[in-house]
DNA sequence: GCGATCAGCGGCACG
DNA sequence: CGTGCCGTTGATCGC
């Protein structure tokens, strides 16, 4: 157990100094902003970051029960026996200022950390690559397929791979990481539609290459004359090292200035 | 500082308890699942809860660098000299087993809580909400708008709300809280089209309902012949005050067994 | 800054 | 248990 006045010195001093804060009490809390919400009695762990990350947690559940993101700013004082801890997040345009009152009865737990950490998170297994893997093997696809967008693949007018197919048809090709649901399927429609009329091209096919699909995405996906792929890597364990493989060799390739193969 | 063997006790005995336990020090992380990430070197903060939530938090930004679900069991040992913790995903179908581990070089702190809470968080604010607020108010969406499902509006065909106009013709309403973006459009679009079909009715409307559009999106509904209605809250201070009326007024209906006023 | 999309999305409700 | 969809979604990238 801890005085609230300590408890509210060591928060003090952690915000100012930027380091990372952590209070484990009995508090109340409100959020009002985007939306609103009350939380009463209980006993939380708060962590409040030195880039002003603000999160409450409750003992059970992986999402904070409340929170605010980065650039927020932290106030604190002492009121009725009670140790207020204040969020106010940061102001954007369009939006309401956000804030979070955290109300302290009994602290247990207040304590400062310097956490030094320059290092990135690398992540493997994204659609990005998934999509990188099938540029480079696009007969995963289809046999014979063409992609047209072989540099920049990304981002280029939303469309994942862009490609013609041996008789020379437009193809969008669609990837998802996981079982592609009902949103994938009208996602792809708007994009094969869009490119029929952009490109004034009559006969544009449309393929969803997914690992799976859903039994409702399956019927509309049909009923739309689009097609299904299934281009999930198999052995989950193996896929990253293969991927790795092809970014290896992408990497390579540009040190040499080249294009393609 | 703390001697990894100390930690590795804290964090053994914190978790056959079930209490929540933190960890900072200084680490490497790495997971596999789903998808496989790597994290060298750093000091970061470790959230494990009573109910298997494992939380593995940089010095900076919002979210969880690494993190496991409720479920997931913890392992630690003793290793070259290093403290290893490993959370294991709870098994679900068709999702490969995840495993995060944790390799501890230095542990600053360690430390066990109990954390007592019986509370759950409420909110306001909810497109839900929203949704009932318009149907208790449909002339804010078009003036003699006549809403079908009074009860039980939720989840019927996942349409928000099912009117009729003052000619007779059904709508389709599709609600959102915040700006509506071409996702909300082509989901409107579904809906409408679904329904045209399933009840053979050649004319149905469709309108998004929000308090606001993004110019794409606003393109695209005009170019398909829906229609948008500004509903969003005014004030965000009198909103949430105002939609509490509505529900307290639904609840003591509910009470006295009425259907509708 | 707006907007569109991905995310190891998480969480929930429903069939 | 699959699946759809909301979320104070957050995070990222291109325009």
């Amino acid at each position: 157990m801890l005085s609230l006045e300590d408890a509210e010195r060591t928060v003090r001093e952690a915000t100012h100094g930027r380091r990372l804060c952590l209070v484990v009490g009995n508090c109340r809390v409100n959020y009002s902003g985007r939306a609103a919400s009350k939380l009463s009695e209980g006993d939380r762990l708060l962590v409040i970051k030195g880039d002003g990350t603000f999160l409450v947690h409750q003992g059970k559940g992986m999402t904070a029960i409340n929170y605010q993101g980065p650039g927020s700013t932290v106030s604190t004082k002492l009121e009725d026996g009670a140790l207020i801890i204040e969020s106010h997040g940061k102001k954007k345009p369009n939006v309401p200022q956000e804030k979070i009152e955290v109300r302290f009865s009994h602290v247990h737990f207040a304590q400062a950390f310097d956490l030094r950490d320059d290092s990135k998170l690398s992540v493997t297994g994204t659609e990005e690559e998934l999509a990188k893997l099938l540029m480079q093997e696009p007969d995963r696809i289809e046999p014979g397929l063409q992609p047209l967008k072989q540099e920049s693949y990304r981002r280029h007018g939303d469309i994942d791979i862009l490609a013609r197919d041996k008789e020379g048809r437009l193809v969008v090709v669609e990837v998802k990481r996981r079982t592609a649901e009902l949103a994938a399927v009208t996602q792809l429609r708007r994009y094969v539609e869009e490119l029929a009329k952009r490109k004034n091209e009559q006969q544009v096919r449309g393929i969803l290459a997914a690992p799976g699909i859903s039994e409702s995405a399956k019927r509309m996906l049909e009923e739309w004359g689009y097609e299904f792929a299934k281009v999930g890597y198999e052995a989950h364990e193996h896929e990253h090292a293969k991927i790795k493989r092809v970014e290896r060799k992408q990497k390579s390739l540009s040190e040499y200035g080249l294009e393609e193969e």
